[in-house]
DNA sequence: GAGTTTGAAACT
DNA sequence: CAGTTTCAAACTC
């Protein structure tokens, strides 16, 4: 759910300041772009039409049409995206099929000002076999890449040469970057969406090796296929997949705690 | 939940 | 192109 531009749902009438950029009618019709600063009172006109940036008096005493999801193209995900927004708690939403016009000449405006804009930021290894790069890399400063303020850490690749990132700790053999994954051999799936999920191989905290996941995940699959073949109910086919996967994990617990010695009742 | 930190995209 | 501003999300407590 986006919680973008200002909605008061999303805190923005506590929020101190500037409401978002804003489309204001004057009295003649004219349409203007200005930003309403509720701090100062100050409404910054942005030139779209110059001879009325003086006539504050004149923009108060109009309605502000909130534009907001669409006149930016990273403040609104959905926007971003490509999508229409839904289900969001924009406020006064243009980034919808009502607004095709609006919405056109903003997309519009977002490629002159970046022709890629609305591109895949990662370019999609095929098969998942080709090692994904985030296509303009980031320029991080003070979060070294570990954390997801980071769109690469974020889409869970390393930084690359394209990457202007100072202080970066999100390389191969980053140390760091080890011991936050607690992985030293992890293994990385994913999937032709992009998902990713990371198993360890090794026993720092995590103590089930990438072999036993697989064969609980073919044990599982098994019962699945099995319920499918003989045609039983959703609700039958879940609980013999759950029964699977309970004995599945008391059998791992069990020679875990064997390989260390400890005692199983 | 409130307050702070962060960096992409916009803006100058 | 570099410095600044703005924003929503990530993060912290
Ligand atoms: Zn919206
Ligand atoms: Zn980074
Ligand atoms: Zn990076
Ligand atoms: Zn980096």
């Amino acid at each position: 759910v986006s919680q973008c531009c200002m909605s008061p749902e999303a805190g923005g009438e506590k929020r101190i300041g500037h409401l978002p950029t804003v489309v204001c009618q004057l009295k003649g019709g004219t349409q203007i772009l200005c930003i309403n600063n509720y701090d100062t009172g100050e409404l910054k006109t942005v030139p779209l039409v110059p001879q009325y940036q003086d006539q504050h008096d004149n923009l108060q005493s109009v309605t502000c049409l909130f534009i907001s999801c669409i006149i930016n193209h990273r403040y609104c995900d959905c926007f971003a995206n490509g999508d229409f927004c839904s289900n969001c708690n924009c406020n006064n939403c243009y980034n919808n099929p009502h607004h095709e016009m609006e919405r056109f000449k903003a997309i519009k405006a977002c490629l002159d000002r970046n022709p890629e804009a609305f591109l895949p930021k990662i370019g999609k290894g095929k098969l998942g076999d080709i090692k994904p790069r985030h296509n303009k890399g980031c320029n991080c400063k003070r979060s070294g890449c570990l954390k997801n303020y980071c769109e690469c850490f974020e889409a869970k690749i390393m930084c690359s040469s394209i990457c202007k990132c100072v202080g970066c700790k999100n390389y191969e053999e980053s140390p760091d970057r080890k011991t936050l994954m607690n992985m030293p051999n992890h293994l990385e799936i994913r999937d032709n969406e992009g998902n990713s999920a990371m198993f360890s191989d090794r026993q720092p905290t995590t103590c089930i090796s990438w072999e036993v996941v697989e064969a609980t995940c073919a044990c599982l699959l098994a019962q699945a296929e099995e319920a499918e073949k003989e045609a039983y109910s959703v609700c039958l086919a879940e609980q013999m997949i759950l029964e699977e996967f309970g004995r599945c994990l008391s059998q791992i617990l069990y020679s875990e705690f064997k390989s260390k010695g400890l005692k199983v009742e």
